[in-house]
DNA sequence: TAATAAATGTGAAATTTGTAACAATAAAAT
DNA sequence: ATTTTATTGTTACAAATTTCACATTTATTA
């Protein structure tokens, strides 16, 4: 069977339209999303087509309808609540983000080892950890973003998820050994900084 | 033809290797690999193959044998410089990441629009964007993290290339229109907290 | 209104990626 | 010394992904 259609494509699109909206345009081609996302016009138009979102011929895709098919497919009704662990460097740059919202998230809270981060400097409170099973009752959380330290980050992933946590968007540099039915998102930006310095090497050749 | 080997993985490999032999081992199997990066055995074993890497039949592969070799294909010789622009929430923690070293990456300098920001706080200068093309003179600089926010990045981006970088880490959820000779790495933390959400979203049902 | 041009939509082909099965080998056990 | 077991290495296969070619539709122009 051909074409399950990956997440982070759609996702692309949907951000790409995004920006070409609030631009103001009202029709996209597969083209234009092309150039906005870097993937080919075919299989921008495949995506779609797989995803029973249709376009009009030679009159290209409606952007809102766009969007609202998008937002039928990834958008959760209700916001979802998130917390963040650890206030590490990581952590310390996405208390500070402001675009969850965007993505109709909303962080509640934050939780770290040191009480002297446990501060009100910020626009969510910061708890120690011992808190999340009561915040994410509280809260209804069942994501949550791991930046802490690689050393402690199964043990507190595995502290996480015996509180609640089902899906984990995780910084450290480390696969999570967890529970099957845990999700989990890795991103190491060291490897993504190796893997572009590898292949500007390659390109000097 | 089959089997470009995705550097991703490789790197993920040799992660997973740095983290065993600190804990001391001397040997690694195929299995123990897979079961620290999450790739199946046989693709790990045909990744090595691949790339010329062998291994003890029933004896596994040595561990220093391995870095060694992954070395060799990743390993720049010289230490490389790179270059840090924006110092918003995740340039911030990016400047005070220490783990460039590790990575045989060397973080020379900072840059910042807001003259505020361009302190000596740090450990490593923050100058004007100005500065650029001197520094990455002086420092042999091909390489820049981006960090800067959504509407200015392609112009920052621009204006980068023109001053001899030749490959970017791209933190700003756009895609870069750029000469055909540079390379851009994006990494969109949003997009991937909401893939995250999205497949929890489909186990529940 | 006819012709043309510019877009989508899609089945087939090509490519890429991953898995399965099993041969080969070396270590360990008997 | 022989047998058994655990591991690598490889070939053939399967699955997934992407591109190609082109039919189809719709807007525009002459």
């Amino acid at each position: 069977m051909t074409g399950i259609v990956q997440t982070k494509r759609l996702l692309s699109y949907r951000m790409a339209l995004l920006r070409l909206k609030k631009m103001g345009l009202k029709k996209a081609y597969s083209h234009t999303l092309s150039e906005e996302t870097g993937v080919s016009a075919v299989l921008i138009r495949k995506d779609f087509s797989q995803c029973g979102i249709r376009g009009k011929r030679r009159g290209g895709y409606d952007v809102d309808y766009l969007l609202d098919e998008l937002k039928k497919l990834f958008g959760r009704e209700k916001e979802q609540n998130v917390v963040l662990v650890g206030l590490g460097n990581i952590g310390s740059a996405l208390i500070k983000y402001e675009g969850y919202r965007q993505s109709n998230m909303n962080l509640v809270a934050a939780f770290d080892i040191d009480p002297a981060k446990r501060t009100r400097r910020y626009s969510v409170p910061v708890y120690s950890l011992e808190n999340l099973r009561e915040v994410a009752d509280a809260f209804d959380v069942s994501v949550a973003i791991l930046a802490v330290p690689e050393f402690s980050a199964q043990e507190t992933a595995h502290y996480m998820v015996e509180n609640g946590i089902r899906g984990i968007l995780n910084f450290a540099p480390v696969l999570l050994k967890l529970p099957g039915h845990v999700l989990v998102n890795n991103i190491n930006i060291m490897v993504e900084m190796e893997r572009l310095m590898y292949h500007i090497g390659i390109r000097e050749k």
